[in-house]
DNA sequence: GCCAACGTTGGC
DNA sequence: GCCAACGTTGGC
């Protein structure tokens, strides 16, 4: 069944325009057991993800995005040149996943106080104070109303 | 740049 | 297994 997420990035690190213009990347370095979790246990191919873009004045959701490639070992964890090296990660025995996601869909980015300023948003966890989790489940209902606040009609395209 | 909220580490 | 110390995230 095809669900729904939010997957934050640093603009500095890795903008949506990189996305649109990779087409599609893989997502490393995620070093957090929750969110591993999430990649490696509940993500599947088809599902959609709001691109988020973190630590940024403001923070906005900046695109739509697909998951393309099901969790497999994050390969940056084993690479002592990578900022992600983990030595206590080896191939045999990986530590860490990640997903290949690609563009879906542009759309206006909409903002963190405009999220917050939608009623019908509220409960969601990016909302939630303290919350902190790079990857993030999103209801079927928040993501439709937030790619209609972005200008995207998503039932109507597929 | 501040700092609250978390997560991780490691001594005991 | 507890918990203090430390590191990170990320909004403000």
């Amino acid at each position: 069944m095809t669900e729904y997420w939010l997957m934050k990035s640093e603009p500095h690190v890795y903008p949506w325009d990189q996305l649109v213009e990779d087409g599609s990347t893989h997502w490393d370095g995620v070093r957090n057991y929750q969110a591993r979790n999430i990649m490696r246990d509940k993500m599947s191919e088809g599902d959609f993800v709001l691109f988020y873009h973190s630590n940024c004045k403001p923070p906005h959701v900046a695109g739509i995005a697909k998951v393309s490639k099901e969790a497999y070992p994050d390969f940056t964890a084993h690479d002592p040149e990578s900022k992600y090296f983990d030595p206590k990660s080896s191939s045999e025995n990986p530590r860490w996943m990640m997903v290949d996601i690609e563009a879906y869909r542009e759309m206006t980015t909409v903002s963190l106080p405009e999220l917050r300023s939608n009623p019908s948003l509220e409960g969601m966890p990016l909302l939630q104070k303290g919350q902190r989790l790079s990857v993030q489940p999103v209801s079927k209902d928040h993501f439709e109303i937030i790619c209609k606040m972005g200008g995207v009609n998503l039932s109507a395209v597929g």
